[in-house]
DNA sequence: GTGAGTAGCCAAAGCGCTTTGAGAAATGAG
DNA sequence: CTCATTTCTCAAAGCGCTTTGGCTACTCAC
């Protein structure tokens, strides 16, 4: 009994080392390893009081189960996988941070973890097959999704549930898939401004391949022909989502000829160049030139921090992490059916950046 | 032979479905599990030909090893675990996911994936412990350190290597850690300013519980006392890393009697918030009041891209992610014997922030 | 007292992989 | 031609868990 202390002794004391197993924690309570898995995972057919024993055994024990064997028997492995796109060089993204921070927020209550695996995005493809071959995870998720998005179809060949984050332009929608209307969104802001009296718009999006990219250009567009306006190509920008190409795109289209007097940005993070340049230009904001941009509602850029607040259509990315997790949790544990496809309104927020067109 | 399609023939064609198992490819192939184990794990003892035959049949079924199986067996999955602190209502934290990013980049390279498990912040300990008796990850991995850290005991007696992110004040170094020289960052710069010939400091610091922060205030205590000055107590706030609470501490600051010149801030998150407090008090940034802060090299936030580009002490967190991951997977592997710590020099990079005291 | 029914427990199989300990075939030495 | 070596391959055990399919008592009704 001397020795190493901690360790487990013959009267069946604990230890307070790190692994002990079903094996010895059943032998040590002289029970079969099938009882006290019973006894665990709460199944009817186990003595009331020798379930407490057990209870009692794992605390004092500190017996985790092993998740691997867990995983390996039951097919389940309480984690949820997803692809994280980066690349050396590839800059951090906010807003994915944003959205895991959601997810993250959920999981937590269930007991989840995520599986990531890092990915180049031109192989995501090949990542999540890597990912829900490993059997390392019982749900996949994939986000940032593109027109005609290749993804769709290998998930949907998997047996391994699966939720978007966002819609596929041009691809069915047979899929179940948590997104906002962004197509919406950029209608309304749209024709706020036009209701301002503007007639020049600029739209700073993200990537062209992207879905949302695709509907929000939409949303102006068809706004605009509403009025018969048409929407000037040279007055579009789609580039990555960063501040600097924010700033380069909104310097560019100041130097046109016919200058917009309203700009539309995909997100505060483009705005947060965008303002820039026009501020460097000496043009006012809400005065001069009018803004709105999309705000995924960051911890770090909030709209009404800006020198001139900015009006804003708003929705949580961090909200929607949640509720894919909620959902992915749900449907693994198969608690409840959600709705397969969900289609979240933004809201319009309007503060100083929008104003009265200037008179030409 | 009819029937579902893609499905595994006599003639052991290959099938698109996505589970194939290395009993079935083994049978596929006439040759033993033992043998294709060895022959996919690079043993010696195969022989060429049957090598290239096994490779050949994984190429064309997709055969992707089942990662807990694996586990089970080996002891090893190919993954760091590392702890994502957050909460409801906890912000997203811009300088985690920098350092994510860096950890992706190279666990991309090694195809390795990370497991993530979110935690409340006040159960780290407990968080660290399931994930470590989960069996699911082969290294552990901390930041955000504290004095007096308690998870380091804990990481200490487990049997699973880690790394740390930082150090904890207080507590022999006697763990592997990779941090950066914030103390002498802090002495430079508050050097430099005193150089500048400013006598009232301020310092816009992290929680005062993290060892960063408490090493900071320490160089910055240390600079000043070599020219028999101290920190004005009230100058200093300890609060979390957001623009927001920059903005409030700063504000605060400025309506002293006795304003500093010379500000330090421990992030360009903060001085984000602290430079909007400036400008609404009409103060002139690198004129009137100096600031110097602390750049992780955040994607959004660059130092050089403020309205006046800010002074700061650099390190890149995303590198050292790479570090981190680079170490970590290294252990695991095997390969080589990295130092046990390391500490990096920060940058010293002077911009426009920082000017000659005003004259009294 | 007998048979059906139930409560509580257990032994053993199986999840998909790696690894140990041998065995068969091929080669080389004497 | 024989025996020792080397080369390649295999059967089987084991990783830690869940789950199937009993088995043993015990209770209750008739």
């Amino acid at each position: 009994m001397a020795g190493g202390s901690y360790r487990a002794t013959d009267n069946g004391q604990m230890e307070e080392r790190s692994h002990v197993n079903l094996k010895q924690l059943s032998q040590m309570l002289g029970l079969s390893q099938t009882t006290v898995s019973r006894a665990l995972n709460g199944y009817p057919e186990v003595n009331r009081e020798t379930r407490e024993r057990v209870l009692k055994a794992v605390r004092e024990t500190g017996y985790r189960p092993n998740k691997a064997a867990q995983r390996l028997a039951t097919g389940k492995a309480g984690s949820i996988g997803l692809v994280m796109p980066t690349a050396p060089g590839h800059p951090s993204d906010v807003h994915f941070s944003e959205f895991l921070t959601g997810l993250g927020e959920e999981a937590l209550r269930h007991d989840f973890h995520f599986v990531l695996t890092p990915a180049d995005p031109n192989d995501e493809v090949g990542a999540l097959k890597r990912l829900a071959a490993s059997g390392n995870v019982d749900a996949l998720f994939i986000t940032y999704m593109r027109g005609h998005d290749p993804r769709l179809e290998m998930l949907k060949s998997l047996s391994i549930p699966f939720l978007v984050h966002g819609r596929s332009f041009g691809t069915e929608p047979d899929y179940p898939y948590l997104d906002i209307d962004n197509e919406a969104a950029f209608y309304d802001a749209t024709k706020l401004l036009l209701q301002l009296g503007h007639k020049r718009f600029a739209l700073l999006n993200g990537p062209i391949y992207l879905d949302f990219a695709i509907r929000r250009k939409n949303g102006v567009t068809a706004a605009l022909a509403e009025r018969g306006l048409t929407l000037n190509e040279a007055c579009v920008s789609h580039t990555a989502m960063t501040d600097e190409q924010g700033l380069f795109a909104m310097e560019r289209i100041l130097q046109l000829d016919e200058r917009p007097t309203a700009i539309l940005c995909s997100s505060t993070v483009l705005a947060l160049g965008a303002v820039r340049a026009i501020n460097q230009a000496k043009l006012k904001l809400g005065e001069d030139i009018s803004l709105i941009a999309h705000d995924d509602v960051l911890t770090l850029l909030k709209p009404e921090n800006f020198t001139v607040p900015l009006t804003t259509t708003r929705s949580s990315l961090r909200a929607a992490g949640v509720r894919v997790a909620e959902r992915l949790i749900g449907e693994i544990k198969q608690l409840d059916t959600f709705p397969e496809q969900e289609l979240w309104k933004t809201e319009l927020i309007v503060r100083a950046s929008t104003g009265v067109a200037p008179a030409e």
